[in-house]
DNA sequence: TATATAATTTAGTCATGCCTAAAAAAGTTT
DNA sequence: AAACTTTTTTAGGCATGACTAAATTATATA
């Protein structure tokens, strides 16, 4: 069995891998919020256990096991801030933090039965897909709500988890997953963009609409 | 924040201690499978932390924060192990191996959705009394069943949740909290029970028996 | 009351797991 | 090639929680 830190470096590895190949040390370590010794260590750890690959110098990647296993670890998060949200009616501020102590241990037969509860679903509160059992990933593809232009509208697909504060600001706007809206006004210079949610009027910060990806942009 | 020995400890000294008043280390030892000279080193630990008054040669008690800790993790434990078995159907011989693993881990949040998606439980799936939030815990009064003689009948209050394949042999007689039945005949010389559930007959062994605790106990 | 037995505590060890600071080594830039 | 950055190694710290062996204290017995 793995320890929960194993767990979590195997996921943050996975995370960094996607958008950019081979990790470096430094840049893992940083996300995960140690120095980059600890970082050292826990990946010859982790290799020896034939879970990454490593070349001195050169960055870690996940091996077919490791990444099993991170891709585990994934979905019994994503499950459960989905059941934390749907069954027990948490808001969607807070289900990321319990998820993040409940998905080291829960079972493989609750975590079926989860899934079952919600009718195998695909995406988590934030949109975030859900990967199957068999590790297969369900992406929808998007782009960040900043390359949007005047005028267009589109879909939220996927909003970050990880910050609470901003779910909250984008719960005061109705602005989830699946929520509509159409671009209003680009401000210049880099500039707030004010948007239109079923008639609401919003203005959110560059800074917000990074976290914000979106599909379905047309012009209207 | 307490680790998980630390709670599993607290845990422990309460249960034997309702049987018995101070708790001696030998017994809590055998009671968590280590050695005696373990338990006195966490028995210091916990006292240096006003868990527990311990008196060198003298056992064990919990001090009034130790045992509002420990009953915390008990109602933890057993509200979990319902929700497992109501919501998420989970057989009753599963539901102690995974709140074992979650009643460390879930916030208090989480808790109170539970509880009032269970419409405030005052039992477990084995008749467990769970505490509530004040520390009050709701005992029904019972006796053991080798306590009974031929031809009382009688109802299921309780029984033990810790061995599941007892569970499941239990299950298969249909014998549960709320079950009542009808001593059929008494074997002499320490033998089994044979009793009546509904219309059917089960033997009972003397080791079973000691398990399952009753009340309304009246001949018939 | 002396003594044997049992229980408890002390003292010291060991293993795990994760972390750090500082020095050394390897890669990258200019 | 020199200077800089990043990574790795080294050496060590700290917390947890278990263990053994020996010493101590309590209890039961003769």
């Amino acid at each position: 069995m793995l320890t929960q830190a194993a767990e979590d470096y195997l996921k943050s590895i996975y995370k960094l891998q996607e958008k950019g190949g081979k990790v470096s040390t430094g840049i893992l370590a940083k996300c995960l919020d140690v120095k980059p010794a600890s970082a050292t260590g826990m990946i010859k750890k982790l290799k020896s256990m034939n879970l990454v690959s490593h070349e001195r110098y050169q960055g870690v990647t996940l091996t077919e096991a490791g990444k099993a296993v991170a891709l585990e670890i994934i979905r019994h998060h994503r499950l459960l801030e989905l059941y934390l949200f749907k069954a027990l009616g948490m808001p969607w501020d807070g289900v990321h933090e319990e998820a993040e102590k409940l998905e080291h241990v829960i079972s493989e037969d609750v975590e079926d039965r989860m899934d079952e509860f919600l009718g195998y679903p695909t995406a988590d509160p934030h949109g975030s897909p859900i990967p199957d059992k068999n590790g297969v990933v369900p992406k929808t593809p998007s782009v960040p709500m900043t390359d949007l232009l005047n005028g267009q509208s589109c879909v939220v697909v996927e909003v970050s988890d990880n910050d609470s504060a901003l779910l909250r600001h984008l719960g005061s706007f109705n602005l989830y997953p699946g929520t509509a809206f159409r671009v209003m006004e680009v401000a210049p210079f880099e500039g707030p963009f004010t948007i239109d949610i079923a008639g609401q009027q919003a203005v959110i910060g560059r800074e917000v609409a990074k976290h914000i990806f979106v599909n379905n942009v047309h012009n209207t």
